[in-house]
DNA sequence: CATTCAGTGTTATTTTTCTAACGTTGATTT
DNA sequence: AAATCAACGTTAGAAAAATAACACTGAATG
């Protein structure tokens, strides 16, 4: 095994560079390219840490969207995704055929863009790069994203103009996540970035949706984006929710559990 | 076989909509989840016609990047990868510490981007979906990315103020690459939302290259973008390629062959 | 100058994955 | 009721891939 990181690390290069075009690279070829047997290449990536992935003999690039998050049903990630899943599951009904949806970043409104597929006419507003790299592999779907500066952290872009972007497109439909819900202290985010573009998706939409698995209830994060009626409906996954969001002297949204 | 697809097809579709979140599943796991025996998930997809492949025992979906494109170095396109990568290795000569680069679509440009990571900062500004997947997976880079309405055949983004937001960054080098390079007719490519932004990404940027294979030589595409002289370097990689485009009695670009 | 040890290749062995062939079932047809 | 056939499962064999063990090399070290 190397311990002191030496051709190892060259050839790991060299094959990254080969792979960030995208797709994947045989490892017979991969040993090829660096001219090495395919043990070393096999070496090299087992102990070399890397973002190159060995997959059934093929080399890929594991922080591409699509192979990253192996879903493992075995594992506690499964009643995770189990959990979004039926979540999303809930926040379908409220989509209807030619919606113009705003779909906020984060991983949970992830499982609901596949189920899009089946509508014939969508059009899905975006500021995040995940969501909108899984709509464009789906059909009969307009995409409009939200450019700027990106942000790895959330997989997602800003920019100073992103709310005046958002206001000029008639959109329905907003869908959009959370870290932390509390009473008192609204609903909030990790990123300051994405304060902008849920306010103002909050703002243009026709119906709002917070969607929020129940984990994140009395939890408060670092930027404020809204206070919890400003939303038409929450779809969270706890029995107990209604209860606990209800009666505090304001507007109280609908609670849909799923 | 299952040649009138019965329930075929709703297993694809429910595996489909678990992957579509991003992700890959084991045979095992997936024959688990639609309750049949693995040989039936094989027999699904290899019979149906379906965006899921399976890579190694394991589910992927086909249409993601970093999947697709399975570079494989005994084919023809193993040529053109190569002729692609010396291309972009040529036009790397040109780019330093610090720029702030505008990448064009398409695929021309893709074995550059993996290059860029030598570089400790540089800022890449883009209109491409998969341009902006491969240098979301950089380090030490800066991604701006110019969304707008998805079009699905060249993988980009279009909008009527695209032409607004290049001109308000500093770009520095604009990369541009064309389906169709003909001395009297000019620089064309095939999709006319790519105009926009290639003319204002040639406007604004101090140093203009083009980047293109020889096979472009003498081609003309529908959608005319600008003329040769609009850039002050042509990337190429055939050695004929100084001649043909001299002495025409304009302005010639610098020719650097690859 | 012998020793050590990282770096690599080779070979054998075990696991997985793939493929092809055959068997079962249950609905539909004749 | 026999025949047909789509839709599966099962099994066994072939092919690939993963792992483990051991051998070689050449540079650094004592």
């Amino acid at each position: 095994m190397p311990t002191t990181n030496g051709r190892s690390a060259l050839r790991l290069a060299k094959l990254q560079e080969a792979l960030a075009s995208g797709g994947t690279l045989h490892l017979r070829d991969a040993a090829e390219l660096c001219d090495v047997s395919e043990m070393t290449i096999r070496r090299d990536l087992s102990t070399q840490k890397t973002t190159i992935s060995l997959l059934g003999g093929r080399l890929v690039m594991a922080n591409y969207p699509g192979v990253t998050t192996i879903y493992d049903l075995n594992e506690q990630q499964a009643s995770h995704y189990q959990a979004k899943h039926r979540l999303c599951q809930r926040a379908l009904a409220y989509i209807q055929e030619g919606d113009t949806l705003f779909i906020d970043c984060g991983s949970t409104l992830m499982p609901l863009l596949s189920q899009l597929s089946h509508f014939r006419e969508l059009t899905v507003v975006t500021y995040a790069l995940n969501v909108a790299n899984a709509v464009a592999a789906l059909p009969n779907m307009r995409l409009v994203l939200l450019g700027g500066l990106f942000y790895a952290a959330s997989q997602s872009f800003g920019s100073d103009n992103m709310a005046a972007a958002i206001e000029r497109l008639g959109i329905n439909k907003a869908l959009i996540s959370a870290a932390g819900v509390d009473l008192e202290r609204g609903v909030s985010c990790f990123h300051f970035h994405e304060v902008a573009p849920k306010q103002a998706a909050i703002a243009t939409a026709m119906q709002r949706l917070l969607v929020v698995d129940a984990s994140k209830f009395g939890v408060v994060r670092p930027a404020y984006f809204a206070a919890l009626d400003d939303f038409d409906v929450v779809v969270t996954d706890e029995e107990g929710a209604p209860q606990l969001l209800e009666g505090h002297g304001r507007d109280v949204p609908a609670v849909t559990v799923a």
